[in-house]
DNA sequence: TAGATTGTTAATCGATTAACAATC
DNA sequence: TAGATTGTTAATCGATTAACAATC
């Protein structure tokens, strides 16, 4: 029996649902409704159930659903029930900042290691972490079981950097640099271009 | 005579259209076809002609695109054939990050002031910035005519944050934080959580 | 019970693709 | 001319919404 595929884009609405829920937690609610999920994120109430409806059934006619419960069955799903270890690749400011993000925290993932190439660079503290030398990267990683990196490298530098991070087994990529990856099918990338983002925007100023 | 109404898909696929031309214009490249830029992009041949043919006819049949030409005319319909000035709201490691960001360049923005509201903050620089007291935000955002605005506070802070840059006249917002904004209709909001994007592919390991 | 809200179906809407005449 | 590639149309595919029986 084939295991029924999901839509990508329902994929990736489940983020979402998943940082809202957790914010109502924090602001010690138990209970909520497709209708007021729908309106803290501008989404439809029918398509929110529709989404989640793809992967069982989670509500309560009448009542809603719990937070928690809630929360908990999309984290499994996500699989951030469990904790997932980062390499981040590149320690200039924005490789920096991302190693020491505190927003990792309690949502399935943590930084565990930062690589540059620079002999400047190399050996000083950023963060928790020293830097470690990009010429041990694929090793390093294979040992430690690494599957989740970040490329923060300069963008000539990218694509050689993903093609090593995949040599060593690394099956989802999120990429800094203001370039298009080529990966293989099996290995996941998404792209963070803050002028991407920005350019969306000034169509419309 | 109503303007046609662009689908938001269609517009954001724009940027990747252009930051790809201009990585082929780097690489002394000086005509493209749909096909290749496809290729390059992962997106179908006849989506791109598609999406093109929704602003006007740029390319020769037989030939394919002049990319000067074409991305002069991304620029022009993305209106980043001038620079828009940014202000950065946070100068904790991410808003830091991004006002030291080079990538700006030749991409129709930059980053002029940096705001923090805390004292130990105020006034030390960061890249070629002094960090202002956010005490003054919307004067200084009013008197500078700042239309687009980046986030980069902690989450409790960014939907007021947010009230203030629009009273003050911001239109766009790019927010660091990973929370909701609020906004009226007229604003354009974009977000960028790493957790999201990391989250997005969990789901496929 | 009455009110609320789910999960699901069918209808609608919109986006993508395939195909090809036009033409460089 | 022959080959290539555009811009566009129609067909297909997929996503969203509306509506409602089920039921808490």
């Amino acid at each position: 029996m084939p295991e029924k595929v999901i839509p990508d884009i329902v994929v990736g609405r489940l983020p979402i649902y998943l940082r809202s829920l957790q914010r109502m937690l924090a602001e010690n609610r138990h209970v909520t409704s497709s209708q007021e999920l729908g309106e803290r994120l501008g989404i439809s109430a029918a398509q929110i159930r529709k989404d989640l409806s793809q992967f069982g059934e989670f509500g309560k006619q009448g009542t809603g659903y719990s937070i928690d419960f809630l929360a908990d069955q999309l984290r499994q799903i996500l699989k951030v029930d469990r904790v997932w270890d980062i390499a981040v690749v590149g320690a200039g400011d924005i490789g920096s900042a991302v190693a020491r993000y505190q927003g990792f925290a309690n949502r399935g993932l943590r930084v565990t290691m930062i690589f540059d190439n620079d002999p400047d660079k190399i050996g000083i503290q950023v963060g928790s972490f020293t830097v470690k030398d990009i010429a041990n990267l694929g090793p390093t990683i294979v040992k430690a079981g690494i599957k989740i990196a970040m490329i923060a490298t300069p963008s000539k530098e990218a694509q050689e950097v993903a093609d090593q991070l995949i040599s060593a087994g690394v099956k989802a990529i999120l990429n800094y640099a203001p370039i298009n990856l080529t990966v293989p099918e099996h290995v996941h990338v998404q792209h963070i271009d803050p002028v991407i983002h920005l350019q969306r925007m000034t169509y419309y100023l």
